[in-house]
DNA sequence: CTACGAATTCAAGCCGACTTGAGGTCAAGC
DNA sequence: GCTTGACCTCAAGTCGGCTTGAATTCGTAG
């Protein structure tokens, strides 16, 4: 079978199918054709949402998501564009990986409150070094395409 | 000076005031005193935020970070908890890689369309091959594990 | 050919995380 | 003593990302 209908993509990729028409709707997605009324997908799609699975847990909002990876698979984004969203994402691995060791380290470590803890604080003081602007949770999207900077 | 006043406290950490209202009444921080009216706050309050800041950049919902490090300092989750959220982590940042890598590949990639490069879709794959559960961008919270009431 | 159930559309609703605005308080400088 | 402006409270609004529900349309199995 060439195409799968939505119950398939669903159930495959875990992907409820209301989210599925609605990725479709903001053009995250595309369905091939259609039988009768039903959406007919590309098993590539199951690719795709993996794809947008990472970003959204790397906290990309679904256009960001699609700006990195042409809203229908063309448009393409400049390269350097590209580049600096991995570097973005680079950096971003460097805050979780903070964020880790102070879980791990507070998992450890016997002192009382953790503020106190001068290892705690010292890591901490790392994270905040780097002052990693705040991020209102996306609410807000960036005025232009994807000014990442600041 | 012992402590800061809100907008001291937006000011260097880039968090603005009403934000910092709405962490207090959820929980998440709070205000040493008041003088009059006006909250007054601890300069460690600089450091909560910031992990705040590394937490939200991680994907977590305020009410998960609220649980990774006590809502007011103390709750002191299990250990074993902490060390199995740290290696979730772990796995984020695993996720992040690929992310960064795939980027970085269609940033260099010639190829006209990115589902048809061959080096692209065993990255895609990859991320696929650990399920990775769909999460709807946070609006629902683990059932069991680190349910804050409220 | 009919019934079933999976899919469809469309509108409305919901949750988290804030922001905005109106109207009020208060400490510090003149 | 007055003004100023930073702060306060509270209610309502916003936005993204879906979900839910009602009313409908189909393809297929019996």
């Amino acid at each position: 079978m060439l195409l799968l209908d939505i119950g398939e993509v669903a159930e495959r990729s875990g992907v409820p199918a209301s989210a599925l028409r609605y990725y479709e709707e903001i053009g995250l997605i595309r369905s091939e054709a259609r039988r009768g009324l039903r959406r007919q997908y590309d098993p590539d799609v199951l690719l795709k949402l993996s794809l947008i699975g990472l970003g959204k847990t790397a906290g990309f909002s679904l256009d960001e998501i699609a700006a990195m990876f042409g809203a229908d698979g063309q448009p393409n984004i400049p390269r350097e564009q590209l580049r600096a969203q991995a570097d973005e994402l680079q950096r971003q691995m460097i805050g979780l990986r903070t964020l880790r060791d102070a879980l791990r380290h507070v998992a450890d470590c016997r002192a009382p409150t953790h503020l106190e803890c001068p290892t705690f604080r010292a890591l901490l003081r790392t994270a905040s070094r780097r002052p990693l602007a705040y991020t209102p949770s996306r609410p807000d999207k960036e005025k232009k395409l994807l000014s990442k900077r600041r």
